[in-house]
DNA sequence: TGCACAATCCCTAAAAAAGGGGATATATGA
DNA sequence: TCATATATCCCCTTTTTTAGGGATTGTGCA
């Protein structure tokens, strides 16, 4: 029996994935919430398997929800549920805790399933959604395969980035320490900082 | 009409999947590698819509090919084909390029269903992987609430972590050098580590 | 009240990193 | 052939960071 918790505002979708859930075999819906705030004070008492939670929430949004939630919730999964596919809130949803992400128009069956996926440890999203979320794995790495550093400097920086002092890396890569602190030198420059850190910060952010 | 490329070292798959991809309608394998070497020279001039690329060759692996293919070959899609789900493989992939994942086990017909969705604009990855992909999302965001640092400590990881320079940390804390390095010390010791960098990594990371 | 802990500051010293100046060899392409 | 880029190394100095040793003020808790 998987335990759900609703988080939505609009009365007839919360009445009606009430209603599905319950008239379901292996579900239960524990309770419904109509905003965020109530939810955050009551839920870690409820501590469902699985929660539902809107994005567009009247104050508190389900997002901001979420990031709460989570900590006190470690086991407790969350499914998004929102009208559009937006990126920024679904990446945002997912680095809040979120472990899926449902589409309002879905089929009643299929958010079943998702449930049931997200209750096993999967995360249901379409592949659609789950190339939105490796593209912003990959655009971090894109600078790190910028055309400004040569091979070499590259290999320097991510040793750099591991925090490997100068004569660690000297030895690494067999070359000698002065070889490396010249090789930071031209880095430091192309990519116009002044520390390793900002270095690092550069490269990782954008 | 999808234009496939196979890299792949063992010869009985390769050979299965060729049959499969030519055979099918809407498909079409335009050349087949035993080795990543011969796919980085050759595959900028093939250009294909789609790769299928193995993890596991010899000398160079699949991850690094893609990574230095997928430079060259922008609309070129890859996935990665390998035995085990290795989280640290589907991880490296993902970041060096690849839009999706297969299982060599997977049936024909589905990897012909990834093919097109690849394609189409989709990543193909069972559930379980998504959620593996997204959890390395969401450890960043935790040991950064960690309950080993006060809440003075972690304000000023955050600002080394931003590449602030001691006196800059303290002139924005309005705070003497003396505390800060105080803090950082602290901070290391509580880390277990030596220097500022290995510090960020050890809350990004973990 | 006394103790632990957090936050603040000070001193000395060594290690590491950054900023500047060069140099050499090798390959690459105009 | 000459210019350019890359990788390698060496010298110098200054700044920054790290590593010890302390000390003082609050605050909260037993």
């Amino acid at each position: 029996m998987i335990t759900v918790v609703i988080v939505e505002d609009v009365k007839e979708i919360r009445e009606g994935l009430q209603l599905l859930i319950d008239g379901s075999e292996g579900f239960s819906c524990r309770q419904v919430f109509s905003n965020a705030e109530e939810a955050i004070e009551k839920l870690p008492d409820i501590y469902p398997d699985v929660v539902l939670m809107d994005i567009n929430l009247p104050g508190i949004n389900g997002i901001e929800a979420v990031r709460k939630l989570k900590n006190q919730c470690r086991k407790t999964q969350f499914i998004m549920s929102t009208v559009y596919e937006d990126d920024e809130s679904i990446f945002e949803s997912l680095k809040a805790g979120a472990s899926g992400y449902l589409l309002k128009k879905t089929a009643p069956v299929k958010i079943l399933d998702s449930i049931t996926e997200v209750y096993n440890g999967g995360s249901p999203m379409s592949s659609q959604i789950a190339r939105k979320v490796i593209a912003s794995f990959q655009q971090k790495n894109t600078i790190d395969e910028s055309e400004l550093l040569t091979q070499r400097e590259k290999e320097i920086l991510k040793s750099l980035a591991k925090g490997l002092r100068y004569k660690e890396i000297a030895a690494e890569l067999n070359i000698g320490l002065e070889t490396v602190r010249t090789h930071t030198r031209n880095i430091y420059e192309k990519l116009q900082v002044q520390s390793r850190t900002e270095a690092i910060n550069k490269i990782m952010r954008q």
